[in-house]
DNA sequence: CTCATATGGATGCATATACAAGCTTACGGA
DNA sequence: TCCGTAAGCTTGTATATGCATCCATATGAG
């Protein structure tokens, strides 16, 4: 069967998510926030004061998919969305004092899972794993799949 | 930063996966089908006539999450459920003619998908990657992992 | 300055998923 | 046979995301 589902690239990539997804979510539900989120509010912290632009760039997101998924964080009041003197169209993302508390908190639950996971992959396979995966998410490869599927008379978009 | 964003495993096994899926999503458009949806009809297709949970655990998917999924391909006639004449509580799943049919379909375009991210992630570091891949949705892991939990003393579940 | 176009987001709609409840059918006793 | 409990699903609710569409602001050409 040369069309075996169990070998696709991507059902493979969902599963894996799905199950860490899940490992994740387990150890950070004490916080009440989703692994998902609890990403989102470090990468915040991280950046500084992103557009929603530059934040879905670097959360390999969908514009739209982000708008929506910081609702809950912005009505909870971990994130505080407010437009940028320079651009009114832009909205600049600032974490609240509620937010670092929120970080805080959940540090050692997001270190525990992590360490975890380290432990029980196997440090090495697990930077490996990473770089691999990053790869996948970057631009280059997007243009070069897009670019073979002309070649390939697979599809241009 | 020892809790560094760009550093979660979960976080860059999501990004990763929005991107494939993204990819495969595109070249499966023309179809009508999300390469979710593809994946789980080739599965069903593969298993013969499975059970929810039978299919469910085959997917790494909960129960609940694919009952909801399987709603819009029933609804299109991909997919019928029909109970279980042995265990009435059970329902099994079989492919349609319909969805025999779009599979045969998708098949083309599924192929295209997977041959270009085989040609430009290369055929040894895709087999490789998903390998570990499939080591992480393996129930030994997540045995491991929360196993480690409680040993580490970071959450048991 | 004025308008066409590009840029930055928000919103409606649909699928993807998970958890908590609730319902129905099986099954192993007492 | 009658129960209590387990097993298998479905449904309600909430978050996660992407596409198409629409609104507002910025920009560059004339």
């Amino acid at each position: 069967m040369t069309n075996d589902p169990s070998t696709c690239s991507n059902a493979v990539l969902r599963q894996a998510m799905r199950r860490i997804g899940q490992l994740y979510d387990d150890a950070l539900a004490p916080s009440g926030l989703r692994a998902t989120q609890h990403g989102l509010l470090a990468t915040v912290r991280k950046m500084g004061s992103p557009t929603m632009r530059e934040l879905a760039e670097r959360a390999v997101m969908d514009l739209s998919g982000l708008s929506h998924t910081l609702k809950p964080l912005t009505r909870d009041g971990y994130l505080r969305l407010a437009p940028d003197p320079r651009d009114r169209r832009a909205r600049r993302i600032t974490l609240t004092e509620k937010g670092e508390a929120k970080l805080g908190e959940t540090a050692q639950l997001w270190r525990g899972a992590q360490d975890r996971f380290e432990a029980v992959f196997g440090m090495e396979r697990a930077v490996a794993l990473k770089s691999e995966l990053r790869i996948l998410t970057s631009p280059e490869f997007q243009d070069a799949f897009n670019a073979a599927g002309a070649e390939m008379g697979t599809g241009t978009r």
